[in-house]
DNA sequence: CACGGCGCCTGAAACATTTCAAACACTCGA
DNA sequence: TCGAGTGTTTGAAATGTTTCAGGCGCCGTG
């Protein structure tokens, strides 16, 4: 009981007076080693407390039974659905995962990449603040599988996102079937290739029903998040009434919840005099004070698929970027249906 | 640029002509290799791209360099809250984190504490399933220090958390100045220590108070969840009108989401029919329709003493655990205050 | 009895890094 | 000219694990 440093093989295999190689076949290949051996090893492992040191099995194999995940915000609930996906899908393939936070700061996403590179990482998943970077076409170039999530880049890199396109003509299908006529469209900052997806789909049913463009507003923000949607609610308060949008289709829930709550606020009532859709449909979208509708994306799948990816990469000797696309759904809520 | 293995350290030392105990002082002690020779080495790792391998350093060093934030549940955003002060101190100190999440599950909390054993990580934050388990304890006596975050074991362990029994009693009292007279404490399980505590102080300030004890009604719940919050806003409206509470106080900021939800469903106007505080202030509680009345948790703190905590006890020879206790403070909104 | 085969176990090498005592080359002062 | 001191570099050892070629003893068959 006396603990100087934590036993190794070498403690083990002296307690049980055997060799290193058989306490390590019994670790790793008990079938082979004769049941009566097997027992006083595995007695004299319990008896020391011995753990295995992860560095040097990690060392002698070469690479690590890790994979990592860099997230763009933890303050977004979807990216952690996201998570939960990868989780999975790294308990199944037996691998630890490595969750980081760029807070969408390129600084910090570049000290996570450098950290996992040292750590000899098996796969690296990741929605980057920019998918150009030419820090991430270098951790590429190193050898180290990249899966971008909820990003595309193609040639460059896997990824797994939705079908933005669709998703925005959805959200604004829907709007049109429940009878409006004035939609606001509103995310962004128009950088992120994903906006200008999901405006595209919007325009373009927009367009094939042959409503008057004009009556389609686009508004742009700076960001995603609940003050940036507080913001935008203020600037459509001031539209005169005659021209203003009745509906609104935000690029993500952060966003809708934003504008849900300064609606209200205003006295609007929703959805009659302003019905809001959403982007991801993560938890809080149903549990808003008006059940918000939203666009929703399969996020457990999303990262599930993209940890798959990446062990595909990690394992194939040859490989061919695949980007893989999921579908979108609308699920209608409160918020745009009058009951 | 042919890439068989990732370059080693005698890679860098062949091509700079130098030996590998220079290579390395070229990267701990700079300041011993002359000039010339640290540039030379410095011009081959840049051509060959070396990168250290984190395993070999750690096997040698004998303790990773990192801190592990074990996760009750990763859909509480006060979670991620903490984890983001942990961070922030593990950048601090040059350290790694490493981010799991046990899901209130005491098999997958076991599962992770053994993989963060096999790492030798320095040290673990965990907000476990149960503070009594002896898989916590086991860790323990291998030598690695551990902190409990939002939860409290006297003399086992060291622990951050705020001072429950004043969060319930300031909570309390700001209904009772509003002028209710009737409130529900709504939250569980009762073995949660937490909780128990919570009510506590709402009890105590009620006796105080000299109010009748039959008006202060607790009503338990199973977990902490958008959706318990809901079902004990139905039971909530299940009570006749005479008798029932016209404020109620949450122990968590879900409960009270869900409780507003269900509650403007049923038509009720917050705060006049009903008053609702939360508890840990996360920021959804602000951004809710009527945004909600909380107690603060000072979530980035704790993270951060917790992992300034777990670094000391790492750093010390000796140690006595200590409990650090946050004074939380309530902030409020439109949810209990009548313009 | 000899021999091949089998089951089980051993010993040494290899992984990439850090550390440290010792060596080396110079310079300066006595 | 020798010795001490200084600044720089070297070489070897050590970390804990896995792997693999080989060795040992035993059984059954020819």
């Amino acid at each position: 009981m006396a603990i100087g440093r934590s036993p190794s093989v070498k403690d083990v295999a002296a307690a049980a007076g055997v060799s290193l190689g058989t306490v390590s076949n019994v670790m790793n290949r008990p079938e082979v080693v004769s049941p009566a051996t097997r027992d006083r090893v595995e007695r004299a492992m319990a008896e020391l407390g011995f753990v295995r040191n992860e560095s040097a099995r990690q060392l002698r194999a070469g690479t690590s039974r890790t994979l990592a995940y860099v997230m763009l915000d933890g303050s977004n609930p979807f990216f952690h659905d996201v998570a939960q996906g990868i989780e999975l899908a790294a308990e199944d393939a037996d691998l630890a995962l490595f969750i980081c936070n760029s807070n969408a700061r390129a600084d910090r996403e570049a000290l996570h990449l450098d950290r996992l590179m040292q750590q000899r990482v098996q796969g690296v998943l990741i929605t980057p603040v920019d998918p150009e970077s030419a820090h991430l076409a270098d951790v590429a170039r190193r050898g180290i599988p990249i899966v971008l999530v909820d990003r595309v880049a193609p040639g460059e890199f896997c990824s797994v996102a939705v079908d933005d396109v669709l998703g925005g003509r959805i959200a604004v299908e829907h709007l049109v079937e429940q009878g409006h006529e004035r939609v606001a469209v509103i995310g962004g900052p128009e950088s992120l290739g994903q906006m200008r997806e999901r405006l595209e789909g919007a325009r373009q049913f927009w367009a094939e029903q042959g409503l008057p463009p004009e009556d389609l507003t686009f508004m742009p923000t700076a960001a995603m998040t609940v003050a940036e949607g507080r913001s935008a609610g203020e600037r459509l308060a001031g539209i005169p009434a005659r021209r203003r949008p009745t509906a609104a289709f935000c690029a993500n829930d952060l966003l809708a919840l934003g504008l849900l709550q300064q609606a209200i606020g205003a006295g609007l009532r929703i959805p009659d005099d302003l019905a809001i859709v959403g982007f991801d449909d993560i938890e809080f979208a149903a549990a808003a004070a008006v059940p918000l509708t939203s666009v929703r994306q399969p996020r457990q799948e999303l990262g599930k698929a993209a940890a798959q990816l990446v062990l595909e990469e990690a394992a194939a000797a040859t490989h061919r970027h695949r980007q893989l696309t999921f579908t979108p759904e609308l699920v209608a809520r409160a918020s745009t249906r009058s009951h």
